[in-house]
DNA sequence: TTGTATGCGTTATCAT
DNA sequence: ATGATAACGCATACAA
């Protein structure tokens, strides 16, 4: 791979290199037809400008670097490949790294990345993040940053959220018409604004009900910690009437054991998930799950950054918040009163606000 | 975001850049105890390697490009997770890029990481990917370059492969050992090795039984691609008594064109996929599916690059192929022998070969 | 309009 | 054992 180099050209056009570079970088005054012909003669020798030899003079590269935590459940890809869209039409090379849910690995992407002086970097924080003013320090020291989904816990930074309160209390408020009197909330990890968020949504429809909720479990994001947190349950003779969880894999997790105990779905137990992931419809029965904007959090997020990279100077931190909506499925329809389900994937009812 | 360089800890020490240098790059002779008192300060500046001005000189980068071709399954995922690991072992920093399905997006993703000099590659190309020459080229150019899953059909490259012919043989035959005697394959994109491998798989079976294989539909690897086929199938008055699909989201599809139809599955049309996902389990009826062994397609591959990379003089390329299973599940026991389910995911029984 | 010279941060080849 | 200096490929202030 010998790389061709301005110099080649130079030497072939007997031109100095100044000359060369202006031409690929219009702002000089530059004869038009010598343009031309250099970047004529470019082409014909296969040149393409080194980025790192860029970078390096203009402390800037065009890429921007993507943290995602984990990789295993379809959300963050989804995320990503919106982001991915309005990044590639602004000319930005996208550069994603996942961190396996390790604040450690995490920490190393994002030095690595930013030793690669990304432009800008999105990202999520894995579910053990802890060290706060990493972040801070990071958002401080200039580097445009975008959180999304999984954000920090400070004021000055842009962040694209899902209106997780809000979509909490609309599904717990479900399961409350539903006549569950008893709801168990399988969280994520506390140390997430996104629980705690949701936690709140689901003690307000509580209490606009006026109604006692049931066990908080701190389990985590997999199936194997919903299969945990719903065993747990039973063994303490803590049988709720419904069960919300997190999100959907531990909510599969918790409908998994139920089965297993005989114990009928949605009959005894209701079931609600959140972040609706491709298994929902597929279940038995079906989960109802709260569903949110991927693909829209991965462009509102890479918009942001954008912005905030091309208007470095005045621009102010501002956090955009997603709405979603709650796919009513069998797994949640304690009293069923339509029966009919929709064909294409078991969603009885859809509920906006 | 000012860098620390090696210039600002040379004007504190008193101490010349080279020999600073030198202490971040022990084969040169440096007396201990200044590189110590060197190491010690560059700690306390907080200073970092320029990783740029490092791939500018060096001409190679300790970083790995991941090319695939989509995020929306989670099979590409749970490979790189598997490649991440033996490379981040290995001091590698990953940068993954995903294509979208679209060749041109990949030739773009492919020469971007190029042109940030990555030490090697990954890659796994579009369903639509032609130009083979592009990817010869490439390969014969020097980069260091391993193609997994879904490899170009050429001979001197390194691969690392499922034996799709192999298992496509005995998920078939599993079919034929049901009954089935009219087979449908739903084949994915015809250009990809791995299809014609899998269609040959499939007619060998038919061949061994001696039993006419049914109609060949090459769609895609999408629920709606398999949806589509479906419809044509029946539209045309061609119901099979099987369907035997490239991956799980066409055979997920298929089987809920079938169930809109009211056609029993597995009754009337026995349903086997691909490639299994995390929905299989789920899917009313289980879907059996033949399982590869993801993780380790990366680590393998990975493995390769490495060696390849760090060996590069007597390098000789190889294809590792990787052997899987088959797990048995509802959507294909035409006749129910065995009505017990496996608690965890509905699997009937697993084929080893 | 074009050429010369310098620097981005690092490594490497000379000297000393 | 350490220092001076020339690269790596490119961009730009300044000179011509």
């Amino acid at each position: 791979m010998k790389y061709v180099t301005i110099k080649d050209i130079a030497k072939k056009l007997n031109l100095s290199v100044s000359t060369i570079s202006r031409a690929f970088n219009d702002k000089y005054d530059i004869k038009p037809e010598t343009r031309d012909l250099i970047l004529q003669t470019a082409k014909e020798m296969n040149y393409r400008p080194n980025p790192i030899a860029r970078k390096l003079i203009r402390q800037r590269s065009y890429n921007i670097g993507i943290v995602v935590p984990e990789f295993e459940n379809s959300f963050f890809p989804k995320v990503i490949i919106g982001a991915q869209e309005v990044l590639f039409e602004k000319g930005y090379q996208v550069l994603i790294t996942q961190s396996n849910e390790s604040e450690a690995v995490q920490r190393h992407n994002i030095e690595s990345l930013m030793d690669n002086m990304v432009d800008g970097l999105l990202v999520s924080l894995t579910s053990d993040s802890k060290d706060i003013e990493f972040y801070e320090r990071l958002s401080e020291s200039g580097v445009p940053i975008v959180f999304f989904n999984r954000v920090v816990d400070i004021d000055n930074v842009s962040k694209v959220v899902f209106d997780d309160f809000k979509w909490s209390f609309f599904a717990t408020e479900h399961l409350l018409k539903q006549g569950c009197r008893n709801i168990s909330f399988l969280a994520g990890q506390q140390s997430l604004p996104l629980t705690r968020n949701r936690l709140k949504g689901f003690k307000a429809a509580h209490a606009k009900y006026q109604v006692p909720h049931g066990n908080i479990e701190y389990c985590g994001f997999t199936m194997e910690e919903g299969r945990k947190a719903m065993e747990k349950l039973i063994q303490n003779n803590q049988l709720p009437d419904a069960i919300f969880a997190a999100n959907d894999p531990s909510a599969v997790g918790a409908m998994q054991v139920l089965k297993e105990y005989g114990i009928k779905v949605p009959e005894e137990v209701a079931i609600v998930g959140f972040t609706e992931s491709r298994v929902a419809p597929h279940t038995v029965p079906a989960l109802t799950s709260v569903a949110q904007p991927t693909h829209e959090m991965g462009r509102q997020a890479a918009k942001l950054l954008i912005e905030q990279i091309e208007n470095k100077e005045h621009f102010t931190h501002q956090t955009i918040t997603l709405n979603g909506k709650l796919n009513v499925r069998a797994s949640s329809e304690k009293y069923v009163v339509n029966n009919v389900r929709n064909k294409i994937n078991g969603t009885k009812r859809v509920i906006l606000r």
